[in-house]
DNA sequence: TCAGAAACTGACCATTTGGTCAGGACCACT
DNA sequence: AGTGGTCCTGACCAAATGGTCAGTTTCTGA
């Protein structure tokens, strides 16, 4: 493996691990076996260096948005597909969608976590306008919510227990269970 | 206001708005209008005013929890006062809550972190162990995460538009819908 | 009025931070 | 063998960080 990915991804864990700003440039040399220079020689800024570790998170997630938009949400069908999409790209993506869970003011100075707000509001625009009335929109918004943040800090549900693909089935049914009580109430909740 | 309020009240602020790393003790002085020896006058180091700002935040969360445990969450009703605490609770102290949800890492360092960390997993064995099987207890616990995360980052579900009042209500009614499907399944799902 | 405590400050310090730079090692190609 | 380019390093730098301290102001109570 190149010392430029060794880098990247001792970076991803460090960051997701100890937060941004209290991981040196320092820290990751030593981490990745090389000299804080060379760090500095791949990747000519911090800002930059994150950004790029930080990229396949962002651009699975960008991905995953486009494809729900372009579908939409509005059939049962599409909202499964959508939290099983969901699910999907949390789990693999835990490190870095923990990173940008919890470095919401970054946004500013490093880009992936600017563009990751513009991603978290057209999921929101996404999810709440598909959505038949306010209560229904903030349920559905709660349970999208909630299975990131859930998958983003484990221990809360003791997920860690389970093994990704357990993991998965038994998210995306909750999920499931939450999202088409909402598309299709039983009785006249709303 | 004293000084000393002045200070927590500001760093309350900043390391909300900026997270904790990224805000100095300086940083804190001037906002607070005076010199960042006077903060270190009143707090002997920067983990002990962190820890000191956040600790109405965690004495609410602590307090809230002691409550939910002695009565449990067995019964409907039970289930429906913890959701409507939860909700009142984490509106009052957003601004901590949102700084316990983005530090899980500082916990070594700062007490008050620390501390949260105890009580989400208390919150946690609380939640789960009243469920009657995997399934519920994980739609449960995303409920919980859900408006924990959401309301922490209200841009999300666009809900800073809601006034305080109306936010409680939705929320309340959102989350208890949930909790509610999954305490009393009127269809065989579960 | 005056002493002593509490509140506050500027100057200072060691350490760490992100970042630069000149040069060395290693490589492929001629 | 030599040349040019990529990879990599130690030494270095200015700025900022948390923290100390000696000393000054301000308050308070006798």
């Amino acid at each position: 493996m190149p010392i430029r990915d060794v880098i990247l991804e001792t970076t991803l864990h460090l960051i997701a691990k100890r937060g941004i700003s209290a991981t040196s440039l320092q820290d990751i040399a030593d981490a990745s076996a090389c000299s804080k220079a060379n760090v500095l020689y791949h990747f000519s800024h911090k800002e930059q260096l994150i950004d790029e570790a930080l990229a396949p998170t962002l651009s699975a997630a960008a991905d995953f948005i486009a494809r729900a938009e372009s579908r939409g949400l509005r059939s049962v069908d599409d909202r499964l597909a959508f939290t099983e999409g969901l699910v999907e790209m949390l789990i693999e993506h835990r490190r870095g969608i923990h990173t940008v869970i919890t470095h919401p003011y970054l946004g500013d100075s490093i880009p992936a976590l600017g563009a990751a707000r513009t991603l978290m509001a057209a999921m929101a625009e996404l999810v709440t306008g598909s959505a038949t009335g306010e209560l229904d929109r903030i349920r559905f918004g709660i349970a999208v919510a909630g299975v990131t943040y859930a998958l983003v800090s484990t221990e809360i549900l003791e997920l860690e227990t389970l093994g990704p693909d357990e993991l998965k089935i038994f998210l995306t049914e909750a999920l499931q269970d939450i999202v088409l009580h909402s598309a299709a109430p039983p009785a006249g909740v709303n």
